[in-house]
Parts: C-alpha cells; sequence; structure tokens
DNA sequence: CATAGACAAATCCTATAGGAATGGGGCCTC
DNA sequence: GAGGCCCCATTCCTATAGGATTTGTCTATG
C-alpha cells in the first residue's frame, strides 16, 4: 500500500498541512475498526511501515497515540498488540461509566443547543434510521458509524471540553465497533425509537428531559446487550 | 542533561525494562509540573533532544503521547506548544466535569473499597495535613501532590477502567498545578477538613455519603476558586 | 523422550543525515 | 516611508543504518 506522501502533491495546490504520521494514524484506526487487525494480533512497527510504504519512524509516532486511546497496548522492548477482546466485565465497566458520563453531556448539550447542532443531530438519527443492517460488518458499518456520531455530537454540543474528552476515553469510536463485532445488530428498532427520543428531548429544550431520555437509553443499550451477550 | 541509556547499564544486571521515550515522557512531565516549560512555550524536538541528550525520536514518541494528555499541543509542521493558560471558562469546564465524575467514582470505590485502598486513602489525607503550603511553587508542590493522589486513588478504587481514564481525560494531574500556578494555596484548612469528610464517609461503607462528601468538597472548591481567581 | 543451549531471523530501539517547510531579517521597489 | 520579495537560519519531518533484544528452531545431551 502506499500512502500519499507530502512530497507527492502537485506544487500550487494548496498544501495538506497534514504529515505521514496522521496518515498512519487514521489508516491503522481504519483497519482496527474494520476488523482487518484482530484483538490480540501484533502489530509490528517496520512491518506495517513495510505495509504502508513508508519508514518505520512516522508509525511509531502514530502507535504511540493510539497506544493512549487503549486500542493498542505497548510492551517495551517486545511491540504493540491490539487490545484484548471485551469481557463482560469490561462491558459492565464502560456502560457504568457512560452513564455517568453522556446524561450529563445531554442535559449540558440541551442547554446549549444551536440549531446548527440540532440539524447535525437530525441527520445522523435520518442516516441510523436509513442505513443498512445486514449480518456482515461491512453492513452494519454505517449503522454504527451513525450512532457513534450521534453520541459524540452531542458531547460535543455539551460545550465542555473535559466532558468531550472524558467521553472519547471511553474509546466511544472503536469499542463500539468491537463490542458488536461477532454479534452483529439485533436490537436496531428498538434503538432508533431511543435515539429519536433523546433527539426530541433535546428538541424541547428541556434538560433535564434530554438527560433522562439518554440515561433511559443507555440503560436499556446494556440490559439488551447483557440479554444476548456472546459467550466470552 | 544525561539520561540513563539502555546502553549504559552493566551487562547481567537486571535490565531496567523501560526505553528511552519513557524517560523523556517523564522527564517532560516534570519540567511540565515544575513549571520549566511555561505555557504557550515551544517545545522544540532537536531543543529537547540537545538538552536531554538523545536523538530526536525518542522525544518525537514522547510529545505524541503528551499531546493526547492535552498537555501539549501539536501544529502540523510548526512544532509543539505548551498548551495555553486556563481561563475562567475552562476553570468553570473542568469544575463541571469534576461534578460529573468523581462522585460516582466516590460512590464506586465505597462499594468495592479494600483496607489496602483505605490505608492509601489515609497516607494521602495525612501527607496533606503535614506538607507544607508557603507561598513558593517549591513549597507547595507536595500538597498538591497529596491532593492530586487522593482523588486518583479513588479513581482507581473505583474498580472501573473506564471511569479511571474519564479521570484521567481530565489532566488532574497538570491542570491542578497549573491552576494553583501563579495563586498559591489559600484554602488549606477548608480543603482538608472536606477531604477528611471524603474519607471517613469512604470508611464508613455508605456509597451514597461518599458520593455526597465528594459533591460537596468539589463544589466548594470551584466556589472558593472563583472566589479569588486570578485576572485572566 | 525431555530439556537445555545455541544459532538465526525478526523486531524493536536509537542515532544520524538530509530534504522540506517555516519564520525572521534585510533589501529593493514603489 | 510602506509594502513586497528574497535569502538564510532554525526546525520539523522522513528515511536509512546499525546495535540490542526477543523469539522460534534446531541440535546435542542426559
Amino acid at each position: 500500500m502506499k500512502l500519499a506522501s507530502s512530497r507527492d502533491r502537485a506544487p500550487g495546490r494548496p498544501v495538506s498541512r497534514q504529515v505521514l504520521a496522521d496518515h498512519v494514524y487514521e489508516e491503522l484506526l481504519a483497519w482496527l475498526m474494520d476488523g482487518r487487525l484482530e484483538p490480540g494480533a501484533a502489530v509490528s512497527i517496520d512491518g506495517t511501515a513495510r505495509e504502508l510504504d513508508v519508514s518505520p519512524t512516522p508509525v511509531r509516532e502514530a502507535l504511540a497515540r493510539l497506544e493512549h486511546t487503549g486500542m493498542v497496548r505497548r510492551v517495551a522492548l517486545k511491540g504493540y498488540r491490539v487490545a484484548p477482546v471485551f469481557t463482560r466485565e469490561d462491558f459492565a465497566e464502560l456502560m457504568e461509566a457512560r452513564l455517568a458520563i453522556e446524561p450529563v453531556n445531554a442535559r449540558l448539550a440541551c442547554s446549549r443547543m444551536t440549531p446548527e447542532g440540532l440539524a447535525d443531530l437530525r441527520g445522523a438519527v435520518k442516516d441510523l434510521e436509513t442505513a443498512p443492517r445486514g449480518p456482515s460488518f461491512a453492513e452494519f458499518r454505517d449503522y454504527l458509524e451513525a450512532d457513534e456520531r450521534f453520541h459524540k455530537l452531542i458531547a460535543e454540543q455539551s460545550g465542555n471540553q473535559f466532558m468531550l474528552s472524558a467521553y472519547n476515553a471511553l474509546g466511544g469510536q472503536v469499542q463500539r465497533f468491537r463490542l458488536f463485532g461477532g454479534v452483529g445488530i439485533t436490537d436496531a428498532e428498538q434503538a432508533i425509537a431511543e435515539h429519536q427520543a433523546v433527539f426530541e428531548a433535546l428538541a424541547s429544550g428541556d434538560p433535564e428531559q434530554a438527560a433522562a431520555a439518554m440515561e433511559d437509553h443507555v440503560q436499556k443499550v446494556r440490559a439488551r446487550a447483557i440479554a444476548d451477550a456472546p459467550a466470552d
């Protein structure tokens, strides 16, 4: 594979303002979410560099950033590995944390919601409704993406950089993908209804109602996931 | 300055299992907390490498990790800078986030508290009481360290890796140091009393009481800080 | 057959070198 | 005198090379 290097761009074009390490970072992120890198698999620095046709230096920098997100783990002098699979305990902890953080985000976002923010949220809900949700990963990828975007938009609209950081620390983007990695979407109808409820609560302008709707949603997600959890 | 390289160790001695990038990371962290690197100051990769007598590669890796903590910011092709100073809005957002996260941590920690955890907390409170708190940074450094340790211990004792990540995402360790950078400690007596209250609530084993004590503490910290906030 | 030791390949880690971009200072032009 | 242009020093960014470490395999020995 060959990444676009900053050297390759045509002269005069607006510069990309992005360096190779950033491209490598996003490429690795895509690999993780595509399931191309399975949990526990080793991520060789030199190997990845050869694969992407870059030198190990930017790969090293990209992995250093990824490590802090929890998606890969590093052991000194041994290299990087994709973080291990989610256990039931991990899932329970994640939901506990989401219950602590996301209703607060909804409450804050509700009181500071802009028309543009509402429009973005409406778009995410729409995408959630129309996204295909077949059994294979490629088919429900868009669904999960819209789900994640909905929650992330609320975190951003909270207007609180630390709440956004805390939300991001949950690793929502990827944890979500990995959670359903072998399961598929079985609760789309209910989940969509709950997202609509959250959206309407936000649109209504009542912060407490928004927080309650979000809490209800997360709790129901937890209940459904526990009900048909895959074996560890 | 010269960092200990893995090459320097005597043969046969147990290997350090730590690489140069880790040393650089911790050294930079210390610089940030010592105030040796002021907000807004540029952190040159090559310059830092020369200063620490290492090559730029491990410095680059260390900075990539630091960036994700919010302590330094990177602009592509321009380099790293220490994150700008806290504004009043930043502070308000931080306290809002702490109010959302820390009482939950206290509640969880209370129900899962171990005797060892309680002993550690007791030690942190003791250190808080006995730490000097003079006007200069070096003098109240230990005080802030004990304060931070107290809250971090509770986050760890929560037994929830995601709540701990969320807490760390607030940048507690450093934000705290930077907050009081030019102010000094003026509320030690009240703060110590509140920490003792939180500790006793945790020791009592009543999760709701622990959460309430923590919420009370954070709200009072906010109130006091707003009262005598430095000009932006 | 099991185990310990040695060799080899792969990998990580660091240093060095050089191309590329940025920022500042001086100079020229209008 | 003001504005624009060019040059140069500094710094970032990437590639390459080589030493150090780990791991798998193979062999020899008890």
